[in-house]
DNA sequence: CTGAAAGCGCTTACAG
DNA sequence: CTGAAAGCGCTTACAG
């Protein structure tokens, strides 16, 4: 079915159906539901590659994900953010395009991607700093939204948690339980996330007066068997608690903590981050930092839409934030949990 | 840049760079050779979507996923099948098109995909099996590809892994190590691989003349919490062994199991199914049916991709084969891992 | 408020 | 092997 057909079927130019279909108030009301009618009885819809190519728009918006990220099948941080994206995108009539990469084929594919104008825009998710897509994407004049603040330039938009406020608050919540030996199984030091949450951790130290013993600083990698390889790197050191910056990560520390005959939290005191489903499962429950991943995506979603839509100038800038969820991991505190 | 401009600096008309583009071998070589060096030079990249428009095909795929199912988020499943599927779309220069339908949009989201010729092709995964999706797309003409066979609709395309025997086999295994309670959490009912590791398990005692106990079956939802519950609901019929239908929900039930205070595998054995990178560093580790998970959506992206091209007439059938992984969860047994 | 016409950037018979 | 031309199915100034 055609718009050609729906024309002659309402009595109207095809440009009229156009009209009504792309919601253009000069239309008479009489005529619109004529032609809206004509539309439902025939179930016409119109063809969105023509209208990509007329329009210049697709409603079309990518999605990035860095197949290099170990966490990618190990998180369900991405399946949140995606389900928070997609939802947001399908009920404005947008479609998602998800796209994987790996550092080979960044170069070449996304170069392609950006610049065959299939795309309205993109969201790019875990995106290491340096990366190379932000300079593709730059150039290519398309508008994007990084997930996750960039640390040094300040012409780009971004979403982001309050990363360095909530790993303060976590740490700061072990110091005062009287834990004095908190190390940090950070994230990869070349992602902002990692890094802020690294900052919060030495930040909490430095408020009363202390500072870290680097020795307790491991780098992780965001997987579960990467925080049960710093765990286990970390112990030696005897920690008293530990502040592990996914709670991936933690599921793999708790496992390094158990196998070494580590009793949670007496001698060990552990807090996450993200507050997944499973943390209030763990053993013990794990207390943790609170982000709405799904809330992420939602936002990251509508604001990339009307980004594209209003084309209201970069950069924005937008930073949500998160909620210490204490559970049983990092020692009973009841004046605390009363707070 | 268009390729209008590209003809001009190669001093040929549009239509001999568009073949050269496309690759139709009706090009002298040497002309050839001078337009891919322009194109190479000016960085020309053809739009997309005119030509998506022109030759009817968008080199789109759409993958549907569903969003009710709730290990969506909780299952490493997805995120494989994802990556699968997308590593060979983009090394075939195919882009994936994501949907996570939710049954109250689905009638109206999905005719609309399916209809305004946007894609190629779809992958549908974890359907149920009376989903409406199915009578859309084969009124759409669309080619779409299962995951997971139809019990009853022999006309569609399908690929699966062999739900039935790898199921069989755990259950056969933990009939050999003597236990006489096997009880099962299966997948929802409205699912293939549900029903066909179910029917697994019963054929296990049927060859060896022997009926499972119908308490001893419990409908599980492949989430972790689902197994949780469900491992609860059977503790009180005394199994001594259970095989439960996905690894995810076997999180569940060893924790179940643990909070009643059984051992396992003494007080009760268990076998998960999929072996998902977590399954080995279970407490203990965990007996499953291996199945590549990735392999899967690598086939799935394939065929569809072949039969959207070469036309080749449905149905499509691929089963692939399931292989049992023996850990410590199951009980030792020396000559069966010799095997 | 409406229509005729041009145009979006390609592909692909058709003719030579 | 190559080019001129029509066409893919829409949108959108432009004119009225």
């Amino acid at each position: 079915m055609l718009i050609e057909e729906v024309a002659k079927l309402s009595g109207v130019s095809r440009s009229t159906v156009s009209r009504v279909i792309n919601n253009d108030p000069n239309v008479k009301e009489s005529t619109r539901a004529r032609i809206k009618e004509v539309i439902r009885k025939v179930n016409y819809r119109p063809n969105s590659v023509a209208r990509g190519l007329a329009s210049g728009r697709t409603r079309i918006i990518g999605l990035v994900l860095p197949t290099a990220q170990s966490s990618l099948f190990t998180d369900p941080y991405y399946p949140r953010l995606i389900q928070g994206i997609t939802a947001v995108c399908n009920a404005r009539d947008y479609s998602v395009m998800l796209w994987l990469t790996n550092p080979e084929q960044e170069q070449n594919k996304i170069h392609q991607l950006v610049s065959d104008s299939l795309l309205d825009g993109m969201v790019i998710a875990s995106y290491l700093i340096d990366d190379p897509i932000l300079e593709a994407l730059t150039k290519a004049g398309l508008p994007f939204l990084l997930i996750g603040r960039h640390p040094t330039r300040t012409d780009l938009s971004y979403l982001d948690a309050d990363n360095f406020q909530g790993a303060r608050e976590a740490v700061v919540h072990l110091l005062r339980l009287g834990r004095c030996r908190v190390a940090t199984i950070t994230g990869p030091n070349n992602m902002i996330a990692g890094i802020d949450r690294r900052e919060g951790y030495e930040h909490a130290f430095h408020e009363r007066g202390m500072s870290p013993d680097p020795a307790l600083i491991v780098e992780g990698d965001f997987s579960e068997s990467g925080g049960y390889t710093s765990m286990m790197r970390l112990i030696p050191q005897n920690p008293d608690a530990v502040f592990v910056a996914s709670d991936t990560m933690a599921v793999g520390a708790l496992r390094a903590l158990r196998e070494s005959g580590k009793r949670i939290p007496e001698d060990v005191a552990v807090v996450g981050f993200d507050d997944i489903p499973s943390a209030a499962h763990m053993d013990p429950p794990l207390t943790t930092v609170r982000q709405s991943i799904q809330g992420m995506g939602q936002l990251a979603a509508e604001t990339l839409i009307q980004i594209v839509n209003e084309g209201t100038a970069p950069p924005h800038r937008l930073v949500l934030p998160t909620e210490l969820v204490i559970r049983s991991s990092s020692g009973l505190c009841m004046d605390l949990i009363g707070q």
